[in-house]
DNA sequence: ACGGGATATGTACGCTCGTACATATCGCCA
DNA sequence: TGGCGATATGTACGAGCGTACATATCCCGT
């Protein structure tokens, strides 16, 4: 075959490519969602970002990089939504409704962020470099919300969106966004 | 060898020993908490338990049945204990710092509760049948509460413990139990 | 005492897995 | 254009897995 015209030019000497290593990493992502971190091996992967076995080994050493990269992007993600939606809020009321929003509608958006949370969480309880992770994205969450609380109140909310978020997903009890409001508003309120 | 008197006498007719049963139940328990779901074997449990490996499939028809009476029992004792301590407080000033205890003490108690927690609701997020545990679990908690509370305090104190205890775990920065007592007493104020 | 059903165990099969490594293909420079 | 590192792939190996099932052991009623 011809060599046709590369679609994009090539920048001096590109070595690596780094597109492969991306799509394996978001099918990384797609196939911990689906069946979890213990469901989830090079094959599968490999399948599912349509690469052979071999490229697995080739661009991770190990199956745990891939993971940390996969999670890393994964909470990058989360983190960037949530300051977006958080920064939209011009004041505390505004504030208390994007929270309200961010743990009803995730939620509804698709149990997959769920998953992927807590399978994070999950490898982050037992090994330092995942917790590393979590840690990055509770700062980086306690960032945002410190441009309208102060840094005891940001941890605080923080842990009270975590625990809904949870509660939330994890119990069919009905738990209108309501409750939620009102546990944001009543947290965010001065000491009587 | 000469047939010993029976250290315990046989009621009617013991079909089955519930005894290497309950065994295995925790030996497959401390191999989650030390490997993950992930790492767990039948094979694993069984030399924990000191059983053959036809011991597992002859008691549990599959995996799956072990690790649902695994994480039952695990969320019953949690939930136990739980109620022992909430049960103790007599006003809402000791509420709070059995909350504050429940929440710090816990963690400083060891890993094994974080992670076998983080286990459980990572299979919930996946498979209804253990979607079922976490709600029975968060029932039972929101159910202790009442007794001080009304249900919907309830529901949103049992989200902001969920949120502190596992922040607390997951996140080096320092969290002293003076912000986890404010935010608990936050939430139970009054509206203003 | 002993036979037979209930209870428990050892073993082997077929499968999937991570990984190593020999081989193939590419892309650039002389 | 030719060739040679760099980049990428296919394959095979050994280990660990769940599970089925033939066999062994126990216990009790007769």
């Amino acid at each position: 075959m011809p060599p046709a015209a590369s679609p994009e030019p090539h920048v001096a000497t590109r070595r690596h490519d780094p597109e492969r290593r991306n799509r394996i990493i978001d099918a990384a992502l797609a196939v911990i969602a689906e069946g979890g971190v213990a469901g989830t091996s090079h094959r599968r992967v490999a399948e599912r970002a349509g690469v052979p076995l071999g490229s697995m080994t080739y661009h991770f050493t190990s199956m745990d990089e891939l993971l940390h990269e996969a999670f890393s992007r994964f909470a990058l993600r989360i983190s960037e939504r949530f300051a977006e939606r958080i920064s939209a809020a011009t004041d505390l009321d505004s504030l208390v409704s994007a929270i309200v929003n961010i743990v009803h509608d995730d939620l509804a958006a698709g149990q997959d962020e769920l998953v992927l949370t807590l399978e994070l969480y999950t490898l982050a309880a037992r090994q330092r470099a995942f917790r590393q992770i979590t840690h990055d994205w509770m700062r980086r969450s306690r960032a945002v919300l410190e441009r309208f609380v102060d840094a005891r109140m940001a941890h605080e909310l923080d842990a009270l969106i975590e625990g809904l978020f949870i509660h939330v997903s994890l119990d069919p009890a009905p738990r209108s966004r309501d409750l939620t409001r009102d546990a944001v508003r009543r947290l965010l309120s001065r000491s009587p």
